[in-house]
DNA sequence: AAGGCGGGGAC
DNA sequence: GTCCCAGCCTT
């Protein structure tokens, strides 16, 4: 049987009665020690897409509070569809990536216009939607809406690969597509909600990036990075886990300059001020300019002109040539 | 495939 | 200081 979907990879198989006792192990273990977080009390498929449009690249303990707030200003999808943009915005300082606030909202009048005010179900519906990609595509039909669909993060792709291939560093390491079919090889029948839900525990709370701990893993017994660190007698792992990843993002060259140096920095500084202002005010550049860079002279017009620029393609800013910059 | 896009917390 | 995080979009 051949599939033309980019998921249709091969990759290793674990043997069927192997994969039955990891599913066993940590589900089993997902009943006893998951997090209570607040969007697996909700089966409300809006607050859900809430929790994971702030949760993509933001730890859940910052997104608790943040997540409350917001559907206490913006209960329905009907009420955020209708708010300012401004509002929406403002809300989410300071969650950071504030395209996904607009991107939210844009989403949730998408909804309301195409929908009526219904969240689609399906991964293909979802991925029409700017602003969800496969992965928050697969965690809202599965969690909103219980369908059987596997869906990788961060998380859920580097358990994965030390359950079932090795160490991620610095060899092999599976692209994206091969990931998503051994996700999809390895989803448990009619428990795709909790396995789900345990692979991302098990990623934040002892299958950690830099320095899991092996010795509280319910699946360690199956564990392929394990077997490969207990061979080589690397306990504790996390001194070497540091090391692998360094040697192979050395090998790719990266580098970095200071981050209250970049764009990206004075963008957040620009939001968060507007922030502040009377609804509807503006400020003019020239107002706005030594406000968010303390060296800041008219020489620098030209950058802040570019920067706000960018924010308003965005739909950050709203930006007149005479009158100046305030939120949407 | 690579680069842009935030910010706070862990270490 | 660096690395990390329930990613996605554009080029």
């Amino acid at each position: 049987m051949r599939r033309s979907s980019p998921s249709s990879s091969t990759v290793a198989q674990p043997a069927p009665e192997q994969l039955a006792r990891v599913h066993h192990l940590l589900l089993e273990w997902y009943a006893r020690e998951q997090r209570p977080l607040p969007w697996r009390a909700t089966s409300d498929p809006y607050a859900i897409l809430v929790s994971e449009i702030m949760l993509q690249q933001t730890q859940v303990e910052r997104v608790i509070p943040k997540y409350h707030e917001f559907l206490s200003r913006f209960p329905t999808v009907a009420d955020l569809a209708a708010a300012p943009t401004a509002a929406v915005i403002s809300t989410w300082v300071p969650l950071g990536y504030n395209q996904r606030a607009v991107r939210l909202q844009a989403i949730a009048r998408q909804v309301v216009s195409d929908y009526q005010g219904r969240i689609p179900d399906s991964l293909e519906e979802l991925l029409k939607l700017k602003g969800i990609g496969r992965y928050t595509a697969g965690a809202i039909a599965c969690f909103a809406y219980r369908r059987q669909v596997a869906t990788v993060d961060t998380n859920i792709r580097r358990v994965l690969h030390r359950l079932f291939i090795g160490l991620e560093h610095p060899e092999p390491r599976l692209s994206d597509a091969e990931t998503l079919a051994l996700a999809e090889q390895v989803l448990p029948p009619g428990r795709a909600y909790e396995w789900n839900q345990a692979l991302m525990d098990l990623g934040a709370m002892i299958c950690t990036s830099a320095s899991p701990q092996c010795e509280r893993c319910p699946v360690c017994e199956s564990c392929a990075a394990y077997r490969e660190l207990s061979a080589q007698s690397l306990f504790p792992s996390g001194t070497v886990l540091r090391t692998l990843r360094k040697v192979a993002e050395k090998k790719s060259g990266y580098q970095t300059q200071p981050f209250t140096q970049s764009d990206r920095y004075f963008r957040g500084r620009i939001v968060a001020l507007l922030r502040t202002l009377p609804p509807e005010q503006r400020l003019s550049l020239a107002e706005l300019g030594p406000r968010i860079k303390p060296s800041y002279t008219e020489a620098d017009l030209p950058w802040l002109q570019r920067l706000v620029s960018r924010l308003a393609r965005d739909g950050l800013v709203d930006y007149q040539e005479e009158e100046g910059v305030r939120l949407p």
